[in-house]
DNA sequence: GTAATATTTCAATAATATTTGAAATGTTTT
DNA sequence: AAAACATTTCAAATATTATTGAAATATTAC
């Protein structure tokens, strides 16, 4: 059986190459095959950013936490009082949040007080409005 | 020593309640103090599917198929060649990807041609653009 | 109907993420 | 410097999610 795809563009090594029919070779030739496709994705740094940024909100506590500092920055105490949880917990997901470049903290006096990054109120107030949207 | 939060408004049980430094509480005041953080969230059902959206997007194969579905709609067995992946691996992303809301298969022949659904597409290209301008 | 192709489902395993409670750190007050 | 308070770190236990290969389903071609 005939190889479906062309192997014009450059050599690529066979081994694991996984053929397609015709029909759909045809179907996806103005993008540029496979190949335009591949060439297409998002570098792997990108993708690492945006994983960690969406992991970051996909959790009931950390969503919580994000909806809380829309409305204004609040010390790690004050959450703790809203959400009903264990210190550690609570400093657990304000970490992960931490990492992704959603919040920032900074401490004053006995406290440490939670703001959102600039990039995180951009992203949820367009998400805000996105979803009320819907 | 005295309880910092005021109990005017209704009567909570106080088990559990975690009490707030006087000086914090005044400073959470004009936004309701704690009880009116509390009322500031999300509803359960919102935050579930809001979690159940991120969830989706916070996986390296899954942003590459989107990623691929921004391009153009494309067979399962296309994408498969482009990220090289087993059959059921990939099929288990794109439930995901399903069960979320993001993408849609229609059946056409022998092949299963996936697309991103409308409210996948427009949050796809509202994230685009707004991390091409950070 | 049987064979061929495309995709999904299933069950077992492996990998990650979350929760918990105790101990540690860092700040302020005395 | 000791006591009090706020928050974080750590290690163990639990829970969730992802991967794998084999078997099942569904569609089309013969």
């Amino acid at each position: 059986m005939a190889r479906q795809r062309a192997d014009s563009r450059k050599a690529r090594k066979e081994v694991g190459d996984i053929p397609i029919p015709q029909d759909i070779a045809d179907s996806i030739c103005s993008c540029g095959g496979v190949e335009g496709l591949i060439e297409s994705l998002p570098a792997d740094d990108s993708i690492e950013r945006m994983q960690r940024w969406y992991q970051a909100c996909a959790d009931p506590v950390r969503l919580k936490i994000l909806s809380l500092l829309m409305v204004r920055p609040l010390c790690v105490c004050v959450i703790k009082a809203v959400l009903q949880m264990a210190d550690s917990k609570l400093s657990y997901h304000l970490n992960i949040l931490k990492k992704a470049g959603m919040i920032e903290g900074e401490q004053q006096g006995y406290y440490i007080i939670y703001n959102l990054t600039d990039q995180a109120r951009v992203f949820l107030e367009r998400e805000r409005e996105r979803l009320s949207s819907l």
